[in-house]
DNA sequence: TCGCTATTTGCAACCTTGTTGCAAATAGCG
DNA sequence: CGCTATTTGCAACAAGGTTGCAAATAGCGA
């Protein structure tokens, strides 16, 4: 269930830390210099990161391990990111790409690990068996990106 | 990436210890109790089972944590069994349906947890954006199953 | 049927990912 | 500038999973 996702068309959002401090608290919380630093992280991350990867991009011991959970788990729930399991099934985030999250296809590239957001109709609601209800429905594509395969951009 | 399943028609496969025995050993592979007690009680599970769930069907202690890590792994590997990461994230296992996984869409039921194989031609593949190529596609669809919405059998 | 040996098992210790409680620090309001 | 609710850091804990190694055993061949 990949949850995350930077769009094929770039946007690569790499907004100055006043700006970022400013989207923080637009949602009503304090700008505090791990969250200003952390979203600043997500937001030129090439592919979502794990708490792994945002603790040692900032320098082990920079930040408490804890805090970086904490933070973490506080953008999800304001919004600013989302969150999805990775193949290893360890939590990877990356910013939530603005608006809500509509009905569309996800490829994940086995390259590089990113997910790219398709914009394409969901697939026509399958017949199901009598008595199954539907309530979702995602249209996963697995490949290579135009990057890994080595396409120039 | 559900990739477990019962199918909405039975398949119940209650073999006996000794044809479980044969079916290991068809695999070159030792016919050992512990191999045959997780195999059993994986054919007549109605749904995934988690590391957790099946030492405690199995009585706690009476199979070493480990030895239960490495069978469930070893089930895996040999094609008998295939695991799924359910939504806390944690590994669960079902016996493999015979035939390869082939072109199909995946029902997970958010009331019971489990997942069934629809047979259903995939989605007609997509266009993807330049560059890009594409090796898997996966229709998941999810809701509730005819038991858990109240539809008698 | 009996030994033998490669395969499995059990044990103990360890690792990674993530959580909880609580006191100290601090953002940002008035 | 001071106050207070919000954040942070620390320490301890928990679940799920892995590793190394010695003891047990499945099942082959004699």
């Amino acid at each position: 269930m990949p949850e995350t996702y930077s769009t094929p068309s770039t946007h690569s959002s790499s907004a100055s830390a006043a700006s970022l401090a400013e989207r923080i608290r637009a949602v009503g919380a304090r700008a505090t210099p791990a969250r200003i630093r952390v979203l600043e992280l997500l937001s030129v991350a090439p592919r979502p990161l794990s708490h792994h990867d945002v603790e040692s991009a900032l320098g082990a011991g920079s930040l408490d391990r804890v805090t970086l959970y904490r933070v973490l788990d506080w953008l999800v729930e304001s919004g600013l990111a989302v969150k999805g399991a990775d193949e290893r099934r360890v939590w990877r985030f990356s910013l939530a790409s603005g608006g809500t999250h509509g009905s569309h296809a996800h490829f994940h590239c086995e390259g590089c690990g990113r997910v790219f957001c398709l914009d394409m109709p969901a697939p026509s609601p399958p017949s199901l068996p009598g008595g199954f209800t539907l309530l979702r429905a995602a249209l996963d594509l697995s490949g290579r990106c135009a990057q890994c395969n080595g396409v120039s951009a």
